[in-house]
DNA sequence: CCCTGATTCGC
DNA sequence: GCGAATCAGG
């Protein structure tokens, strides 16, 4: 992957948006939280808007001379990454369901992460998209740390009466 | 152990 | 310029 003018766009977007760099690797695809991370300070935009953190970080003394085989002899088992490569699912059927054009409290339309069913943790929503028994079939899998088994997003579907619902439609 | 961003440096 | 490996921390 590269880094297009659109993907760096859309970098840059997520970022200022609040979100992790893992959460915007994966769903730029494709690339990983360190990519992500090392474009972001390459684009200069660390800062997030506000004050930066200016965490008292000290050097970091490197072994001098030896360039340390560590692919070799690591015992490091997985790549750190987890969320964005296992997300190089699919792209592109996201559920017909969209909020009215209600500007209610403004929910954040979620990009699905595409997750897989052994993908999800307890703090992913496990709102599901599309037909289980085709390949497209994912789950959400945006954030639900605070929001139960489902993003705010999905949240609001999955608990709305059926009267509201239709309302809405 | 899960995660976060920050940094270094071989490529 | 890119990003894995690593570091430092929550």
């Amino acid at each position: 992957m590269n880094w297009t003018d659109e993907r760096v766009e859309l970098l840059r977007k997520l970022w200022a948006e609040g979100l992790s760099a893992s959460q915007i690797a994966a769903q730029l695809g494709g690339v990983s939280r360190n990519a992500v991370i090392g474009k972001v300070h390459r684009l200069k935009l660390s800062s997030r808007g506000r004050a930066a953190p200016a965490q008292t970080r000290q050097k970091k003394p490197k072994p001098a001379g030896a360039k340390a085989p560590r692919a070799a002899s690591s015992p490091r088992s997985m790549p750190q990454t987890v969320g964005a490569t296992a997300l190089k699912v699919d792209y592109q059927s996201e559920p017909a369901i969209r909020p009215s054009a209600r500007p209610v409290e403004s929910v954040v339309v979620p990009i699905s992460r595409h997750l897989k069913l052994a993908e999800l943790t307890d703090k992913t929503c496990k709102w599901p998209n599309g037909d289980p028994l085709t390949e497209e079939f994912h789950f959400c899998g945006n954030d639900s740390l605070d929001t139960g088994p489902y993003c705010t997003y999905h949240a609001r579907l999955a608990f709305q009466p059926a009267s509201e619902r239709r309302r809405q439609r």
